[in-house]
DNA sequence: ATCATTGCAAACACTTTGCATACGC
DNA sequence: GCGTATGCAAAGTGTTTGCAATGAT
């Protein structure tokens, strides 16, 4: 399964950051750039492995801090879809998540039908929401 | 808020063990119990620091291997709502969670308009699924 | 010069594993 | 008696914390 994988340049990327006043370090841009060129949704690992070649100094620390400094500005969304696992999506479009039982591949899936518009449910109000769908992809059938 | 706790006797708990092939021992049952009784949605660690007053020589491993086994024959199911916690609920009924970001509250929610009937989306095949909701609930608001 | 970011190492929390003991049919 | 369940202790995993060094303005 191939996902697109835009290019972004830097100068943009620091953009954005700037735009959240984050200070666009290199190691934040490249963060960045990551998760906006690879909408995998990756682990923090996964992450850290593929930029260690880049930036041999960088630190597994490095990446929880950026990760939590995007995450509290809303640039990205943590995923729960594996119990044991937690993953980060950089993609805003609202959507859902299937995880694949059997080969662990997620997809994102867009369908209108599993996105809601509401405020409140049970007086309670409602400010975010995820819909994780699991079973057998279609590559695996 | 109150949750409704139904009292079980150990006779229909035995019954529903041995229904999965499961052997019905002491802690078993009295985890079983605990999950029937209170549907709050609680982590290892609550199961375990309230059972442990019952069953002073109770151990976390047995909690967490008895969960095992109750989520592998689909007795329960575990909810990452919380993304840096896992919880457990026998409630077999279809229902979303809400989990207010204000008092920590997890709530059922049985709205239809939550549920699905899906087999398959975008050729894949669904055979699970949850919704969590964020927000604040009634009581916070 | 000052303040923020980075990265190492240590600490932490949660979960799993290995194994000896105890239990149940 | 034999196979399973239990529970302790140790190991493992993923994440956070403390702090000194570095980097940016």
């Amino acid at each position: 399964m191939k996902t697109k994988q835009p290019k972004f340049n830097i100068t943009e990327l620091k953009q954005i950051l700037q735009g959240y006043s984050i200070h666009p370090s290199h190691q934040r841009l490249q963060i960045l750039m990551y998760l906006l060129e690879h909408k995998t949704h990756p682990t923090t690992d996964i992450i850290y492995q593929f930029l260690a070649k880049k930036i041999p100094t960088l630190s597994k620390t490095t990446v929880y801090n950026t990760l939590k400094v995007f995450l509290a500005q809303g640039i990205i969304v943590e995923l729960a879809i594996d119990e044991h696992e937690l993953r980060y999506d950089a993609n805003i479009k609202p959507h859902a998540h299937f995880k694949c039982k059997q080969c662990g591949q997620i997809y994102d899936v867009f369908a209108k039908s599993l996105l809601f518009n509401m405020d409140f449910i049970d007086g309670h109000q409602v400010t975010a929401y995820q819909v994780y769908l699991k079973g057998i992809c279609k590559n695996c059938l």
